[in-house]
DNA sequence: ACCTCGTCCTGGTTGC
DNA sequence: TGCAACCAGGACGAGG
């Protein structure tokens, strides 16, 4: 489940690989991953390009490309990349000088969609708020939005228009530093204690992006390297282990549909 | 406008 | 040991 983390590190990886190559073919192998175009389409459109950056909003990669265009990778649950031949291809870009960069994904959920220049940053505002390492991402734009919703505050945190990039994991992560519940109504935090929200969530994903984000199931780094995060998780998947904080035992619960780790003691 | 829930999808794990 | 049921969850659409 690439968050984040995990997509600023397969975007460092990527980077220095794409960056001037240019894409002399593109095989898409899965035509769900265009839907609801063409795959054939969306191959024309990429093909001859060659590829100037290589960016992240929110979890969104952004290839840009010469030809104005750009391609928007959204890994879903099990996206990933590699530069070896491997099983659940879905994806081939051959590049200028023979690498092959293959786009795996076993669950088939990620999404490929090319865009022009006039509608890159139309879609990305529309679908993510603030970059939470930005200057933008402010304890005034969260505790308004926190203010406005009643779900529980992990549901409001995993909604990518209050806050770009967090998921599952590190939305749990950052209420365990924060020592918030994941289940209070949003609109009941204090707005006294906003910034500490505000600091444990860049300090949770900023954790994330030095151990390379996190390696559970699927995910692995364009190198074929694991990141390290997991070792290092305090609450997520943990049911039943100490709080490393209090020592009481860790709770799951459902919120939103999704599993959800908490100290039932210190996170009110 | 907001909230909750079902859907998509596959493979690993669990339980009988 | 076999096999079915369950579980993982990001985004989106339906329905309340």
């Amino acid at each position: 489940m690439p968050e984040l983390p995990e997509v600023e590190t397969i975007r460092t990886q990527l980077e220095p690989r794409l960056v001037g190559r240019r894409l002399e073919l593109v095989s898409i192998l899965d035509t769900r991953l265009t839907r609801p175009l063409d795959p054939r389409e969306v191959s024309a459109e990429l093909e001859g390009a060659r590829i100037e950056a290589v960016e992240r909003r929110g979890k969104y990669l952004v290839l840009r490309l010469d030809s104005g265009s750009s391609l928007l990778v959204h890994l879903r649950m099990t996206g990933s990349f590699g530069f070896k031949p491997t099983s659940h291809e879905r994806a081939v870009l051959e590049l200028e000088g023979g690498e092959r960069l293959v786009y795996r994904d076993v669950r088939r959920f990620g999404t490929w969609l090319v865009v022009d220049a006039v509608e890159l940053e139309p879609y990305l505002s529309a679908k993510n708020g603030p970059e939470p390492l930005s200057a933008r991402f402010t304890s005034a734009w969260l505790a308004n939005q926190l203010s406005r919703r009643r779900a529980p505050l992990k549901a409001v945190l995993l909604d990518q228009r209050v806050v770009a990039g967090l998921g599952n994991i590190y939305a749990d992560e950052a209420l365990w530093r924060a020592r918030l519940s994941p289940l209070r109504s949003a609109e009941s935090v204090d707005p006294e204690d906003v910034p500490r929200l505000q600091r444990a969530i860049r300090a949770a994903l900023r954790a994330g992006i030095a151990r390379q984000g996190a390696s559970l199931r699927d995910y692995a780094t364009p190198d074929g390297v694991s990141g390290a995060m997991q070792e290092e998780f305090n609450v997520y998947g943990r049911e039943g282990e100490p709080c490393p904080r209090c020592g009481t035992p860790i709770a799951k619960a459902r919120v939103g549909g999704r599993g959800t780790w908490y100290c039932p003691r210190c996170q009110r």
